[in-house]
DNA sequence: ATGGTTGGGGGCCAA
């Protein structure tokens, strides 16, 4: 199956194209969204780690770029999250897992009634040690109101987000080296299988990319020269309820983007959907 | 075992 999405065109009627990226500051990197947009031509785009006020947020700029829909979800300095949508979108809410109040997701109802929920769950900081670590702590934490939140529920839904977790063992470039690394640990694994099971959810992503291939969306800015390095990570997700698998198209992951400047740590993963009924 | 870089915002904190 392609891992390269076509630009622009190229898909049939019906078909949804939704995209994640983890921007980190979405101002910085307006015009790499624009870019991005211009490229793939997403009908609806979320991003984490806007890093900005609602009433900072560069509204005008996306609407110049075709999406009517424009959500957000921010803060000063930290996190954020925004849903951009050419089609209408209702039941806007967010929620606060976690318990702290910092703005980490955002939901929103598509046209045909499924649930989109953005998120961007906390990256937990260096010690993997809830005692020793708060922020660790409020990682799982913020796990375990996801999974009570999903647990049981029917309704169609689509859940996209940096995560902050590379579960198997090909989402990571070494998974020894990294076994005792925050986002690579067996607790968070465990958190985030008992979340897709919870819906329960299935991975669009490794639903088209086989489980046995390597597979990164997140690779340091810390690395010299990342792309030679390619000690990257899969923190960034798109789940769907098993309902939807079957309208599920096409799956790619936005690589490219790694180079772009000035470039995000994360880069975009695109999934297309035949949404029609 | 450590340090490496980026972003926000004006201090270091978070990633």
């Amino acid at each position: 199956m392609a891992k390269t999405a076509k630009k622009g065109g190229g898909r049939s009627p019906g078909t949804v194209r939704l995209a994640t990226w983890n921007i980190n500051s979405v101002r910085l990197r307006i015009e790499s969204v624009a870019r991005f947009v211009a490229e793939q031509r997403p009908d609806i785009l979320c991003l984490q780690e806007t890093k900005v006020a609602d009433d900072k947020f560069p509204a005008l700029a996306f609407r110049e770029m075709g999406f009517d829909t424009v959500l957000a979800r921010g803060e000063k300095s930290y996190n954020g999250v925004a849903i951009l949508s050419r089609l209408p979108l209702d039941d806007v809410a967010f929620e606060n897992w976690g318990g702290k109040g910092d703005c980490r997701h955002l939901t929103a109802r598509l046209p045909n009634g499924v649930a989109l929920h953005n998120v961007y769950v906390p990256a937990g900081g260096d010690i993997p040690d809830a005692e020793a670590n708060p922020k660790f702590g409020h990682k799982l934490a913020f796990l375990r109101d996801m999974i009570a939140r999903f647990r049981g529920r029917k309704e169609p839904a689509i859940l996209v987000g940096d995560f902050n977790i590379a579960p198997l063992e090909t989402d990571v470039w070494s998974h020894k080296a990294l076994l005792n690394v925050v986002s690579h640990t067996a607790g968070e694994v465990a958190l985030l299988d008992d979340l897709m099971a919870a819906a329960p959810w299935h991975d669009a992503v490794r639903h088209f990319i086989p489980p046995e291939e390597q597979l990164y969306t997140w690779w340091s800015y810390r690395s010299p020269d990342w792309a030679a390095a390619d000690k990257g990570r899969r923190l960034d997700h798109v789940w769907v309820t098993k309902g939807l698998a079957a309208s599920l198209r096409n799956v790619a992951v936005a690589r490219e983007t790694r180079g772009w400047n000035p470039a995000s740590d994360h880069v975009p993963v695109i999934v297309d959907f035949d949404l029609t009924p």
